[in-house]
DNA sequence: AAGTGGTCTAGACCACGTC
DNA sequence: ACGTGGTCTAGACCACTTA
């Protein structure tokens, strides 16, 4: 056994409704978040785990497999379960899809410039709705430390009409989509460049020949409902979207 | 028990080495790509499905979880096991990461520009190098119908230096990778945009005003190793990066 | 009330890597 | 030979949804 084995303290509440894989796999990140556990140190292997925890096995290895797909484990068969690498970890890297910026270390700030209800075919078609149909139109600039970064425009079926200006600004969409019950979505993003409008330019406060990042996302509910379509503009300089990926 | 209940058969081999579970997934994967079980059809719930192979209900549980996991079903407690609508599937998606181009029905190429053994500090740091080391780059140009697509270069670690021209031509990078051990992967990437230098204008063959799009990426193994750094310049006319994103 | 998925147990045997 | 993770079983009980 080498000495440098993690073996991390963990306090299970039998009682409690979050499931007791559940428990262990969140004790367990904290601990490798917290640098109880180091990248590249051996973890404990689970057989041990188990007895010393008073789980079966299948649950601890339910809790293991969970942070193994978050990328915070490796298991090597025959060898042991350790600690990645910190950059590997993929755990805060889901959220990259809504806040896919990177404004690190400046205050980020939202103005909803518009809030209609509009017809936009190409958008009404990516959501599976009649070309006449009308959206819900939302149109936002947002800031970094108090300049433009990119000007959002997203539609979304009638059934969100209920969102208002004021609960955008507090919250942002995602938020309120949540709300709507909408928990998970899928969306297929494309990502291209060209020079800005004039508008845009304007809006952006862009003066020079720069070019801007176009994205275009339709957002889909597991079950294939489409919740939302997006096309945002980003200004490039010194920006840039961050994304983590894997490759199997 | 509604009439559209989606029953694969599915032929087991228990004597193969490939896990139950997997030979489970595929087949039913397969009977979901081919469209014996149509989007929004009712699957057949697990319990019936363990008692008809021969399985137990665990091993049932973990090839639709398996499933689950790639978007081709999805599961409402109380309710049942449904086949997700198609553009929700992320099984294909995966390989989004290096034929990340929407090249969709264009003949693509690859040409070899130069293989040699450099220093580029950048690069080194990225992959956790001392900044003087010398690096395995490579410089290619992508096409697709015979138009330049795209400048990719990649800087890799000294023990990757078996690596020839010939089999990059033929055989890709990743495949390449693959045949030195490096099973998956996990990259971070940072996609922007700028106007291009004059050498890339002439290699991409760009005459007025047009962006590129820039990529700049570095491939961990699971372990934490670095594998890759890649810069990467496209035309951004007519061209877009696709992702399948999701968000939990 | 009935049927579904969600969790959990207490074992078993196998495959792989290291000593 | 030993210890590791990988697979699999045959049950049990609970939580949620629909009728």
């Amino acid at each position: 056994m080498p000495a440098g084995e993690a073996v991390v303290p963990v306090a299970l509440d039998r009682a409690s409704p979050i499931p007791l894989y559940f428990q262990l796999a969140e004790q367990l990140a904290a601990a490798i978040a917290g640098g109880q556990a180091q990248p590249g140190d051996p973890f404990e292997n689970e057989v041990a785990m188990s007895e010393r925890l008073g789980l079966s096995r299948p649950t601890v290895r339910r809790a293991i497999h969970h942070l193994v797909d978050q990328g915070l484990l490796v298991r090597r068969q025959g060898r042991g379960t350790f600690v990645t690498s910190r950059r590997v970890h993929r755990r805060v890297s889901k959220g990259s899809l809504y806040e896919d910026l990177s404004i690190q270390g400046r205050s980020p700030s939202t103005k909803v410039l518009t809030r209609a209800n509009e017809r936009y075919p190409k958008a009404a078609a990516a959501l599976d709705l009649d070309p006449d149909a009308e959206l819900l139109a939302l149109r936002r600039l947002r800031f970094a430390d108090g300049e433009p970064l990119a000007i959002m425009q997203n539609w979304l079926p009638p059934r969100f009409n209920s969102i208002t200006r004021e609960q955008l600004e507090q919250r942002g969409l995602y938020s309120m989509l949540r709300d709507h019950g909408v928990g998970s979505v899928v969306a297929h993003q494309s990502i291209s460049a060209r020079l800005p409008t004039a508008e845009e330019s304007e809006l952006l406060e862009i003066s020079g020949r720069l070019p801007v990042i176009a994205l275009s996302r339709t957002a889909f509910e597991p079950g294939g409902a489409p919740v939302e379509h997006a096309e945002h503009v980003y200004r490039s300089d010194g920006y840039a979207i961050d994304l983590v990926l894997e490759e199997n």
